[in-house]
DNA sequence: TTGAAAGCGCTAACAA
DNA sequence: TTGTTAGCGCTTTCAA
């Protein structure tokens, strides 16, 4: 593995030149340039991100820090990141918290604090004060995905919109016994996003003159099986079956349309389903869905890194964007049966 | 952010010292490495990994490189092996190559040779003899998970037994019209995979006695649409319909139980449905699978990474080291209904 | 057991 | 436009 000397020697310049021919940094001839970038292709030379870190303080390298990987949501955010962030010259290193508490400490206390990383990204995740505070007192810009940490840049979706969209399709076709499959106690304790879909779902019926009847919720974990089961529940009762459900994942969606299925429900005629998400088996299951869109997400949470890493561009991004969403209408939801 | 010396300030002693005392390294007197120790706790120290990487060449972080991030099976994989390395105090730093040809050169141009990682872990790739070669040449230990990679210590999982147990399995319950839903062309590209799991359904039949039906065989994309697709094709014929389906995924198995349902024919009393993965969804399905264990796959990976980058322990590992996998019935197979 | 000091490979003033 | 040189923060001989 040759070094930055041994490309100075072979095009005849000093390492200084080397290294400004090679980063773009300073003024260089062109003639001299060429030399060196054609010594160093010729060596099969690389720089050592070491010795480079080290000497000037940055890494080209981003931390992301997740809760899940194995959903199809964050993994769809990473890939979105990392092409992205590949694209600029960037490592991704990964930080998956799904171990649990211990794990989480020594992210925070060790590995993020190493120097290995310029800047971090957090998704869905709620970062505590002291743990924002540390990252940002090393100088390292942090961009939120999903959620809003206090003093820190973030992208999120909104929630309440997104229920209420979904809500209102589903009352613009005429339903108007309409059931939710939201989130239970365990998902909501990183994001409040269950809440929020509830709160835009009540607020939506409100809007349409109708009540919000406890009996039309039930809490799922915002798997298919969660959704499943829960749709079980809510299609199963001998009165006031609802004609309609909104689950708050499509994970959930598709669980709820399995399980209509299995009770001999025809989906939509007589129940319809509507999902959050667009997830990549929507399509396959024709779910009417609120597309969000991951790998969206992922990327515009480095372009706004981006842009605080390499002050310049004079546009500073709002403390929080706001993050896209689309009603998708598929084959799941139609009018009510006649009644 | 403090530095090493001010660490030694505080405990009183040099720098070398406070290296040897936090590193392990070389011989500290107790009472000095509980100064050192409490001297860093109570400043935050950490180490800087750029200096400490550029003065010893390793740099306590390793390359990951998968094909796609989002199927269940490599999302698994990276799990396996990130807490893994986590807990042995490395980091994680991702490759993730969806994005095409450019992106994989690049890959293996740029990102891995700038001395970011000390050792690289392939999942299922195929590498050509100078990408790994420019690896090896700097001295950076390569596994690879799910591949032969020529010269390389590799996991992998022997197909041809895995199919043969899935066959087997459908043979003793006394089917003998046994279909088939394997890889297409491009699914074949990386590994081989689907025509070994092929070659092992044939042999299995073979040795039953029965003939391999090439109409009893359908290409699709180990996805859930695919293997509905290929399924519908196999059930819906008028003739020879099979009585069991051996799907080289449990997501194409999951895609051929919702097409017989569609179908009208019941599983397994009609058809039985085996996969391969033991996919976070097989339960739900009550799907009969052999299982493999991709999140321990990523974690064996690492373990015989780290007996490379410290050597010590002896025990040198084999070139290739095989990867358990299992039979696990569930409900979607039985006997084949009477005739 | 400890400390002094010489790098690790690169970048960025500063000077020429 | 280019070269000289002093670090970046740590580890590791070597000597004490």
């Amino acid at each position: 593995m040759p070094g930055i000397d041994e490309v100075a020697l072979l095009a005849g310049v000093s390492t200084a030149t080397v290294s400004r021919a090679l980063s773009g940094k300073g003024q260089v001839s062109v003639a001299t340039r060429e030399r060196v970038l054609h010594a160093a292709k010729s060596l099969g030379y690389v720089v050592s991100s070491n010795a480079s870190g080290l000497a000037t303080g940055r890494t080209r390298n981003v931390g992301v820090v997740i809760p899940f990987l194995r959903r199809w949501f964050y993994s769809s955010v990473i890939e979105g990141a990392e092409s992205s962030l590949l694209a600029n010259g960037y490592d991704l290193t990964l930080y998956n918290l799904s171990g649990g508490g211990e794990e989480r400490r020594s992210v925070f206390e060790h590995f993020l604090l190493r120097k290995r990383v310029d800047a971090v990204i957090a998704i869905s995740l709620e970062l505590t004060a002291s743990e924002t505070g540390r990252l940002l007192d090393l100088g390292k810009p942090i961009v939120g995905v999903g959620g809003p940490i206090p003093g820190v840049r973030t992208l999120s979706i909104d929630d309440v919109l997104v229920a209420r969209l979904a809500t209102e399709h589903l009352l613009s076709l005429g339903h108007t016994v309409i059931a939710h499959i939201g989130g239970d106690a365990e998902s909501e304790r990183d994001f409040h996003l269950p809440t929020n879909r509830r709160v835009g779902f009540e607020a939506a019926l409100a809007d349409a003159g109708l009540p919000s009847e406890p009996d039309l919720f039930e809490a799922a974990d915002f798997t298919m099986e969660g959704g499943y089961r829960a749709a079980k529940q809510l299609l199963g009762r001998p009165h006031r079956r609802p004609t309609a459900i909104f689950a708050a994942s499509d994970e959930m969606a598709i669980g709820a349309i399995l399980a209509a299925r299995d009770l001999g429900l025809h989906v939509p005629a007589e129940v319809s389903v509507i999902g959050v998400d667009d997830h990549e088996l929507a399509e396959f299951f024709g779910l009417t869905t609120i597309a969000q869109y991951p790998a969206l997400q992922g990327q515009m949470a480095v372009e706004i890194l981006m842009d605080e890493l390499h002050p310049g561009g004079e546009d500073r991004h709002a403390l929080n964007t706001p993050l896209p969403f689309d009603l998708v209408v598929r084959q799941t939801t139609t009018r009510p049966p006649p009644r």
